[in-house]
RNA sequence: GCUCCUGUAGUUCAACGGAUAGAAUGCAAGAUUGCGGAUCUUGUGAUCCAAGUUCGAUUCUUGGCAGGAGCACCA
């Protein structure tokens, strides 16, 4: 259809002797203004030496002699100079068709068709604590991986760990001293807190003793060397709880990861790129290998590689683990890592680094970041410890979300699973609503009791749709496009315009836009099923306002999936 | 100190350089003998400041002010 438009354009302005390269076509956020508008006669007026209205006038006048078909109702010349197009029903109903022809297809666009696109996100590590910062990764990263492959990608999805390092000497340190925490009766996931538990303190007293953290220093050396029974013993079993208990939310949040890539198995591979190349590119700087990056851009500055001690830093093993990326995936188009904005400078370092040993590696890498995600009450730092568990902000979010429930026909394991569900939806939505580059704070009490921008409200609307759908079919209401209504519904002028969203958040990697159009067919789908009767054995539009219903309901559903949120039939 | 990000209704967020700056929530008023009241309808209310570019700036540029993040052996 806006192809159509945009010819129509061109050939009236060719009839006028004009050429535009590019025409600019778009919905009018006011409905009001139509369903498409140009500003052409405003973009070429000035060069052309006429007034824009009057240009617009005079398109306006030569669209009319064209031969337009019964799609378009009508166009009109408004404002400054804006063109602006309303479709007919005719369209709009055929729009609806093909919705329900696709079902769960639609939206799907075939743009990075053939590209292989690997996302790496979530990133938390064995033996600490998967706080509130990975599940903001988590939802960002799984929404931008589903929204690309809907646009025809093949995509991987990724996890880095950090299996070895400082931290798990920390949480060991808190294991040897308060043996408790070694406690193997619980579940995996109860396991998994308590060396979260021992962590925390184990990275407190690496602050604040000397003694304890030299202690810490000679575990971590024994943890490199596995020369110490107990100490392995300790990490094998710390290893695997704490990898499994991951393993429980990320099937809770919806995601299945291809590949892992462990830190230990990529430093070295890092290590040898660096140490290739020292005096060309790194240079030895008080014991240290570093990376003088302002030599080169003077935005940037220096970043250690390798330390006095001889050891890699996270810098080295990023250069491994990006080489190793490409290596298990020789033919891939482009690599996305999804952090938190902290790591936005120090990224640029590293990749200036890969740029000078490996420009086509540089070219395929992109570094999307997002902000903190909060909580009332202040800061949290994984080193420090004051975190919130994801584990521990789903719980509580459940809890609430089960209070609210209307539990009237559902066995407990429904109602559980159901509550699960809406509880993601709440986390996932109030993070995936607006743009990730700044932060959100998130007030559990709000995300759920919200009525009208949040997840479970997007839901609620879907399972609405879904129980009238029942009902049209217990009357054997079919969809049907025989009778059409004479109005058209706002949420006719929405739906059609899904597949053009999808494209904008696939080619911005910008999952928010889908969320709020989301909103505004929720909105106007209940405003439509407010004020109409949508299932009536007497009304002969009854098929075709069912009709709209299907394709509301696959919309929504496919929508949702996008963000990474499951919408239950009932709710 | 330097670099990057962000400043929009009371609050939380939108707006590919375009029209009367959209929603949600809050507040005020109203609807429901129908299909799920977690609903619908109406009203209320905002671009941090100052210059510049442009036919046109919330958007781009420069300078302030405010908040966040980062800046050498942590990740």
């Amino acid at each position: 259809m806006e192809q159509k438009i945009k010819n129509l354009i061109k050939d009236a302005l060719k009839n006028l002797n004009i050429e535009v390269s590019n025409i600019l076509l778009e919905h009018p956020e006011d409905l009001t203004y139509g369903d498409y508008s140009t500003n052409v006669a405003l973009a070429i007026a000035k060069n052309i030496g006429e007034k824009p209205k009057h240009l617009a006038e005079k398109i306006a006048k030569e669209l009319k002699r064209l031969n337009i078909d019964a799609t378009i109702e009508k166009f009109e010349v408004a404002g400054a100079g804006f063109i602006n197009f309303y479709l007919s029903r005719k369209f709009f109903s055929g729009s609806v068709e093909e919705i329900l022809n696709k079902g769960f297809d639609v939206g799907k666009n075939k743009i990075l068709a053939g590209k292989k696109i690997m996302v790496e996100y979530t990133d938390p590590n064995p033996f600490k604590p998967f706080h509130i910062g990975h599940l903001m990764t988590n939802a960002i990263g799984e929404s931008l991986a589903r929204i690309l492959e809907h646009s025809g990608a093949d995509i991987s999805r990724a996890n880095y760990y950090g299996d070895v390092g400082l931290h798990v000497a920390k949480a060991i340190y808190g294991l040897l001293k308060d043996t408790d925490l070694q406690n193997k009766a619980g579940s995996h996931n109860e396991q998994a807190s308590n060396i979260g538990k021992a962590y925390v303190l184990g990275a407190e007293v690496y602050e604040s003793n000397d003694f304890a953290k030299k202690e810490i220093d000679e575990i971590n050396k024994k943890i490199y060397a596995r020369s110490n029974k107990e100490i392995n013993d300790i990490y094998d079993w710390g290893y695997k709880v704490t990898m499994e208990a991951f393993e429980d939310l990320y099937k809770m949040l919806g995601t299945k990861f291809d590949f892992y890539f462990p830190e230990s198995q990529m430093a070295p591979i890092g290590e040898d790129i660096v140490r290739a190349n020292i005096g060309k590119i790194f240079d030895e700087s008080d014991g240290a290998i570093v990376f003088k990056a302002e030599k080169y851009d003077p935005k940037l500055h220096t970043r250690v590689f390798i330390t006095s001690q001889g050891l890699p830093t996270y810098e080295t093993k990023e250069f491994g683990l990006t080489e190793e990326k490409f290596k298990t995936n020789p033919s891939m188009n482009l690599s996305i890592t999804v952090t938190a904005n902290e790591q936005a400078d120090y990224m640029k370092v590293v990749i200036k680094a890969i740029s000078l040993i490996n420009p086509e590696h540089e070219k395929k890498m992109l570094h999307i970041t997002h902000g903190m995600m909060r909580l009332e009450g202040g800061k949290m730092s994984s080193r420090r410890g004051n975190v919130i568990t994801g584990e521990s902000l789903i719980r509580d979010t459940i809890a609430l979300v089960k209070e609210k429930m209307d539990t009237r026909n559902l066995d407990e394991a429904e109602k559980n699973k159901i509550a699960e569900a809406v509880s993601v939806a709440a986390i996932k939505y109030s993070i995936l609503r607006s743009q990730i580059g700044s932060g959100i704070v998130y007030d559990v009490e709000k995300s759920v009791s919200i009525e009208g921008d949040s997840g479970p409200y997007l839901q609620y609307s879907y399972a609405r749709a879904n129980s009238v759908l029942e009902k049209a079919q217990k009357q054997n209401i079919l969809p049907d496009f025989e009778k059409l209504p004479e109005e058209i519904f706002e949420i006719e002028k929405l739906l059609y315009r899904f597949p053009k969203v999808v494209l904008r958040s696939s080619s911005l990697y910008e999952p928010h836009h889908i969320a709020n159009y989301l909103i505004e067919i929720a909105r106007a789908y209940n405003s439509f099923y407010g004020n109409n009767l949508i299932v009536s054995k007497d009304d002969p539009i009854s098929s075709y306002k069912v009709a709209l219903t299907y394709a509301f309901t696959f919309v929504m559903k496919t929508g949702l999936y996008l963000l990474g949120i499951e919408a239950p039939q009932k709710m």
